[in-house]
DNA sequence: TCATTCGTGTACCATATACTACACACTACT
DNA sequence: AGTAGTGTGTAGTATATGGTACACGAATGA
C-alpha cells in the first residue's frame, strides 16, 4: 500500500529539489509540528495527521487538500456532507467505479459536468 | 440536520413496534454498550459511535454497515480504499452530484452499471 | 575545521474519544 | 400493590489520538 506517507514524502522532495527551505525541519516549522513528528509521519511510523495539520501541510506544498485528506483515509468536508446527504446512492456508485478504468471514470466526470443530467 | 442519531432511533422504534426486543435496554445489551450511552447517541447528546459499534448496530437493526458509517462522517472499509485509490478522480465526481437531483443519481447509476463504460 | 542544518530516535504528555457505572423516576403488567 | 422493565441524567474512566521536547550522529557549507 503506497500510504499517505510515502506521497508526502515524495512531494516534498520535489519541491525540495527546486527549494531548498522544503526540508522536513522547515515544513515542519511552518505547518506548526515538530520535524521528528513529520518525519515520522512520512515513514509512516505515525499515522496521518489531524484534518487540520493535513490542510496546512496542503497548503504549504501547494496540494489539493481534498486529495491528501481521501489519502489520509478522512473524507474532506464538504465530501463528506455529500456523501451523507445520500449514503445509499453514491456508495453504490462508486463500487461500480471500482471495476472501471481511469479513462473510463475520467470520460463519465466529464460527461456529467457537460451534459445535462 | 437530520442526524445519525435520529436515523438510529427511527429505525428502532419501528423494529420494536412489531418486536419489544428492541428496547434501548436491549438492544444496547446485544450491541455490548451501555444503554444511557446507545440513549445519548439517539437524541444526538454524544456523537455516532465507534465504526465498531456501528457495524454491530447495523447488523443487529439489520441495516447496510456502509449507510450506517456514511451517516455517521465515517467513510466505510471498502469504499475509502476506492476513493483512496483515485482520490481527485472521485473527489471531481462526487463534487459533480452535488448538484444532481435524486433520479438522475440514480439514472447514472444504472447507466453505469448497466452500460459498457 | 567549525558552526549549521539535517533527519531521526526515545520518552513523554494533554486532550479527545468512546465509552462505563449507577441511580432515579416512570410505566406495564399480574 | 409489587415486581420487572423502560428511558435517561450525572459522574467518572481507560485508551487512543495527536502531538511535544530534546538529544544524537551524519551531512553540508564557509
Amino acid at each position: 500500500m503506497k500510504g499517505f506517507g510515502d506521497y508526502l514524502r515524495k512531494v516534498r522532495e520535489q519541491r525540495r529539489s527546486e527549494d531548498a527551505t522544503f526540508s522536513v525541519r522547515q515544513l515542519a516549522s511552518r505547518v506548526g509540528v515538530e520535524p521528528s513528528y513529520l518525519s515520522k509521519v512520512e515513514r509512516g511510523q505515525q499515522p496521518p495527521p489531524s484534518e487540520k495539520t493535513i490542510a496546512a501541510l496542503a497548503r504549504e506544498l501547494d496540494q489539493d487538500p481534498d486529495v491528501l485528506l481521501a489519502m489520509a483515509g478522512k473524507g474532506s468536508g464538504d465530501l463528506q456532507a455529500i456523501i451523507r446527504n445520500r449514503p445509499k446512492l453514491i456508495a453504490d456508485l462508486i463500487r461500480q467505479l471500482k471495476d472501471m478504468p481511469d479513462h473510463a471514470v475520467l470520460r463519465l466526470v466529464r460527461e456529467v459536468r457537460d451534459g445535462d443530467w
